[in-house]
DNA sequence: GCGTCCAGGTCTACC
DNA sequence: GGTAGACCTGGACGC
């Protein structure tokens, strides 16, 4: 059994953060709302990926497995969560810009605005594709059978996110009669071979100097990422200006900044355009702040 | 039981 | 550069 302890920025919620959008729904990540307890498969190299469980502890967080490891794969593990949880991103900007604003100056107070995301860009990918265009419950079923057709398994039976190349293998086919991705099979199959070809590097997005505009651009130049996608993945490598409005958001806005009457997306734009470079952020941490209320355990 | 609508949109063809 | 129409799936809804 192994445990490791990390520290935590003094802003960081651990529960806003895992509860900050739906990928904690989504497996590999299994989220237990009752113990705040986030479980996640880990792939390391050279052996079969490990389960390990995420939660609170003095001065920041327990990272438990079920199993020995060595300090390399501790290490990669501790790496790997710090960044799903994003505790390296500095937020200070950001808590700066919405500070002196009604309705937001709790975020800062919470600690909100960190977007949980997967071990790499690939999987976030392919999750924000499968959200398109869809109901949730579609979007779950599609990622349910990629993970347990093509993840590699561990010892406790899990299955990790499959790796670019298992679903390379795979032909269009597979995606539609098996993950039954409908229309999106055909993205999913051309995404996989162009980064297992290395045709393309999404990683390469974490760290590149390219303005968000450009980077929008290339974004969209994968087949099946459009606005909502492709600004739903610079929020989750850490570009923040795009308001990725899709038929929840508007549909939320209206009901709850716009007296219930339907709002144009221009309106939504001018509503948060104060808020600069972060307006994308501080517009999704206003419309999901409603997400904990009634939970106690989210409080501290 | 059957048809329609639409859900955390995107692509293509055509102006 | 802007926009109609098509597109898989599956649950909700009205009849």
């Amino acid at each position: 059994m192994m445990q490791i302890k990390i520290s935590t920025p003094r802003s960081f919620n651990f529960v806003r953060t895992v509860f900050s959008h739906g990928w904690s729904e989504l497996v590999p990540f299994e989220l237990d709302q009752k113990k705040w307890r986030l479980l996640r498969v880990i792939d390391l190299p050279a052996r079969p990926p490990v389960s390990i469980t995420i939660c609170r502890a003095k001065g920041g967080l327990r990272i438990e497995a079920g199993e020995e490891l060595n300090e390399a794969q501790e290490a990669a593990i501790a790496k790997a969560v710090r960044h799903m949880l994003r505790l390296d991103d500095d937020l200070k900007p950001f808590y700066a810009a919405v500070g002196g604003s009604e309705n937001f100056e709790w975020i800062a107070r919470e600690g909100a605005g960190r977007l949980l995301r997967a071990p790499t860009v690939f999987e976030d990918l392919v999750k924000m594709i499968c959200t398109t265009n869809c109901s949730w419950a579609l979007t779950d079923k599609m990622v349910n059978a990629l993970v347990r057709l093509l993840g590699s398994e561990t010892p406790d039976g899990r299955r990790s996110f499959p790796s670019p190349e298992a679903m390379a293998a795979m032909p269009v086919a597979f995606y539609s009669n098996e993950v039954r991705a409908g229309y999106r099979a055909g993205y999913l199959k051309e995404l996989a071979d162009q980064i297992a070809s290395g045709a393309v590097d999404v990683e390469g997005w974490l760290t590149t100097e390219l303005a968000t505009p450009e980077l929008k651009r290339e974004m969209k130049k994968i087949k099946g990422v459009g606005d909502y996608a492709a600004e739903n993945v610079l929020r989750l490598v850490g570009r923040y200006d795009g308001l990725a409005l899709d038929s929840w958001i508007r549909s939320k806005f209206s009901r709850t900044r716009n007296k219930g009457r339907t709002a144009s997306d221009k309106k939504i734009e001018r509503y948060y355009s104060s808020f600069g470079e972060w307006r994308g952020l501080a517009l999704w941490c206003d419309m999901t702040r409603d997400w904990l209320d009634g939970n106690k355990a989210a409080a501290s």
